[in-house]
DNA sequence: CATGTTATTATGTGCATACATAATAGGTAT
DNA sequence: ATACCTATTATGTATGCACATAATAACATG
């Protein structure tokens, strides 16, 4: 049996994480407060609160000051997912990643953009228009507008030798964003840039990013057929 | 102008932020040691460690003893999902939840079930088919296979009053598990339960629980078409 | 020169203490 | 009763100190 070291945050996190998962506190239950833990346990309560903060940053358990800790009622799950460069999840998946610009232009953007952004209708900004490929197969489309008054200098690069998601990652700093996935079935034009059927299901996300207020570029990304994306609980 | 109170962690924090963001200290770059900066800022070495833990946990500078502190190259957006059970998710776009059963019955689970949960071939599972209907549209569909002997008491719930979904977050803990999002075309049977034409684009989540090494439930979650998961970054 | 040992260094964590802050409970005046 | 003020309480955070731990650098040894 291993013992639990209730001198660590670690095992105290894990003795709490245990009496809420076997019911011993049941959801909505009040938990002990931080001092009357502290004593339990025989450690410092910063300690304690260390190993507590971790368990309601998880969705676990809901603090409030004088009202106390309680065990969440609807332990929402909460689920992070790191969504890395396109290249890089390309060669964790052992493929080989190759790239190709199909356009890149300065346009007036489309409403559906600008609302999106808060920008002036019809407002120039830089379309461009990529596939990614994983072992010579199309891996995901990827359909990005960029506002040029926010990065300076964007109209200078050759989209065509560098990538643009590597390249606004690295020059283009952001501060807050949004993002949202979903599934739609792929239009005549996805559909043959991915080599997929018409309508076949694709997975898509919607990326909006903004510096203090500015929008900064607004991105579609759309997976060929079979893309999960997971990660564990 | 809005002052940094270099005295709390957060301050320090949006600062670093800053530093960062501003390419002050460019992606790859060393970040000064936490004592050095505790200096700077004038406050402890503790407080530099809590702002410095939430910038690594964000997964925007890596940290290694000895080695020191360096911004990330690849800074990885890091996103974190919420995901409520399925009647609040409802409820929370204002609309009206409502529940219904399409069967429970114990059957033996099929390969793909088995296989993923790492239990015999042809286990006896709780197999239980459901849609959650938001104003009395269809909102998704819950396929789920439940493990008998990981949820003690399950046969005899009846499953048309009390939806699986809930139930099991109230009385089947899990310790771990896997989540995997996807887009998929609605065969016919699928289609027609969601209301919706065959071949559309479906959102779908894949969701496996653990109960230390335990199989818990395999659910497969399919939402009506147009449904969008998101957050902020 | 390769290899194993030993310092050194930066982060990780624990503790005691103090004070800050939010939220509730209790009491007082109108 | 109602409104307002005032304890009280639990969490939140800052500090100085100490020691643990991982990883590297420096050194010594064959």
């Amino acid at each position: 049996m291993s013992e639990i070291d209730t001198n660590s945050w670690r095992g105290i996190h894990l003795e709490l994480l245990r009496r809420i998962n076997e019911r011993e506190w049941p959801p909505g239950s009040a938990v002990p407060n931080e001092a009357d833990l502290a004593a339990e346990f025989g450690c410092a309560r910063t300690t304690v609160n260390r190993a507590m903060r971790e368990l309601a940053d998880a969705g676990l358990i809901n603090r409030r000051r004088k009202a106390g800790t309680h065990v969440a009622l609807h332990p929402t799950s909460r689920v992070v997912l790191d969504i890395p460069i396109i290249r890089l999840e390309v060669e964790q998946r052992d493929a080989q990643w190759r790239y190709g610009l199909l356009s890149q232009e300065i346009l007036a953007a489309p409403a559906r953009i600008t609302s999106r952004l808060g920008l002036e209708r019809g407002t120039p900004m830089l379309h461009i228009s990529s596939v990614h490929f994983a072992n010579s197969h199309p891996f995901l489309h990827e359909d990005r507008w960029i506002n040029p008054t926010a990065v300076p200098g964007v109209e200078t690069v050759d989209f065509a030798t560098v990538n643009a998601n590597e390249w606004l990652i690295q020059n283009a700093p952001y501060t807050s964003g949004d993002i949202a996935f979903s599934a739609m079935n792929a239009d005549k034009a996805l559909a043959e840039l991915l080599e997929a059927p018409e309508g076949a299901a694709v997975f898509v996300v919607d990326r909006i990013t903004w510096n203090k207020n500015e929008p900064v570029t607004a991105v579609r990304l759309s997976y060929a057929p079979g893309y999960r994306m997971h990660t564990r609980l």
